[in-house]
DNA sequence: TCTGGGGTCCTAGGACCC
DNA sequence: TCTGGGGTCCTAGGACCC
């Protein structure tokens, strides 16, 4: 049997450890920029507030019911995230995580998967403070239905057997792991609508509906596993580094800027996961939300010998940029995408491969080691920036209690300071 | 005024080969 | 009038996930 550990609305729960007395009260947290909410509380949630809500859109209703907002913090949310897995560890030696605030478990060997699972709550809860749910099922996808139900109970736990099938008969297509809103029509339209009916239906038509991914599906819902359990991550084969500005942009200067960083922060991750790059790819867009003129354009260019060197990395993404900025807009995002990753390992060589510059990579690698020790804001790259007034805005981010010795969190009687 | 970021997999269609 | 068959590789875009 498999388990899917889910911390319960993982963000919110991460700022209400460190305050208390916003247990029972509405909480949200914002994306980057301060655009959508992104994570509720039960309470937000009960007041309305939808998923990726804009929001400008429900500032009012925040003010009206004093929901607390937040900035989303990814570095206490990280470090949650790890001393949640874990704890996780300790109770399976078959794990995979699937996302910050997801976890599949194998549980084969174990008797009484509930009384583990509350084990696991308990254990959580007590050293983290943050609240899970788990779901337990044959397959990744009844688990992951087994969970959805569980968030529900007071419990907590809930498992789903091959013989209970039953239970997931009133479960809406919709609902069901890999099922969106796109697939959801489409089978509608030939009358599947819960996960029951799609289980029956005849292969071949699902199929021919979703193709080979809904037809996975519809076995996994049928106890086959197909979709296993991934315990070491495969490396990553795109990068993506791209933000909106707190501002609109439209000097040349300032996405070259932006760009520099991106490409500089790209390549900060590929050089963390030992692999070299073959592409890069640049994109600039206008805001699609606004009225005015739009433009949106991207150029992709391959690199004969593959790289993780950030100056070399840098300077063709400023010179693709060049190449497709126009004068007159203003630009909302821009972003830069390293591709076609492979590990040093499968780096196939060049016959004619130019001579190594010795002395710019030990350059690089004495700035990274610097990053390392001091934090990534101790050293860049002029292209960078100093002032940066494009930067995305982040106006109620909670201190970095866990990683960051400036903003420990000091001892009080856990009462609202405010 | 104000609308996130980062991924994966799959498919269709174009370009090209013999 | 009428224009093959079989294959690969690549890319863009769709759909989904958190």
């Amino acid at each position: 049997m498999i388990a899917l550990a889910d911390c319960n609305n993982f963000y919110v729960s991460c700022e209400r450890v460190f305050k208390p007395w916003l247990n029972e009260k509405p909480v949200i947290v914002l994306s980057n920029n301060d655009g959508c909410a992104i994570a509720r509380s039960n309470e937000a949630k009960r007041l309305g507030i939808k998923m990726g809500a804009p929001y400008y859109q429900v500032k009012e209703l925040c003010q009206k019911n004093r929901v607390s907002v937040f900035s989303s913090n990814y570095e206490l949310y990280g470090d949650m995230s790890k001393r949640v897995v874990s704890i996780l560890m300790r109770f399976t030696s078959e794990a995979e995580i699937y996302s910050i605030d997801e976890s599949f478990l194998r549980l084969d060997q174990i008797h009484d998967q509930i009384k583990i699972a509350q084990k696991m709550r308990k254990m959580v809860l007590k050293w983290t403070g943050i609240p899970i749910s788990i779901g337990i099922g044959p397959t990744k996808t009844l688990a992951k239905m087994a969970n959805r139900m569980a968030k529900k109970q007071d419990t907590g736990c809930l498992v789903i057997r091959e013989s209970e099938k039953s239970l997931i008969g009133s479960v809406k297509v919709r609902g069901v792991w890999g099922i969106g809103k796109m697939i959801e029509e489409k089978l509608k339209r030939i009358g599947i609508f819960t996960a029951l009916d799609l289980i029956n239906a005849p292969a071949p038509i699902i199929r021919k509906v979703g193709g080979a991914q809904l037809e996975r599906t519809q076995k996994e819902l049928q106890g086959l596993q197909c979709i296993s359990i991934e315990q070491i991550p495969e490396p990553k084969k795109n990068v993506c580094c791209s933000r909106s500005f707190g501002r609109t942009v439209t000097d040349l200067e300032e996405l070259e800027e932006a760009v520099a960083n991106h490409a500089v922060r790209a390549t900060q991750k590929i050089r963390k996961e030992g692999s070299l790059t073959y592409g890069l790819q640049v994109f600039i867009m206008t805001n699609r939300f606004s009225k005015d003129p739009q433009y949106s354009n991207l150029k992709t260019i391959g690199f004969d010998e593959p790289s993780d060197d950030p100056i070399r990395i840098l300077s063709t993404a400023k010179e693709l940029l060049r190449s497709i900025y126009r004068k007159g807009y203003s630009y909302k995002k821009a972003g830069v995408l390293l591709l076609n990753l492979r590990t040093r390992d499968q780096d196939q060589g060049l016959l004619f491969r130019d001579h190594h510059d010795e002395k710019r990579k030990r350059f690089v690698k004495a700035l990274e080691s610097i990053k390392n020790t001091y934090g990534t804001s101790s050293t860049f790259l002029a292209a960078q920036g100093i002032d940066r007034p494009w930067d995305m805005k982040r106006h109620r981010r909670s201190p970095r209690y866990t990683t960051n010795w400036n903003e420990i969190p000091a001892i009080g009687n856990g009462l609202d300071p405010s």
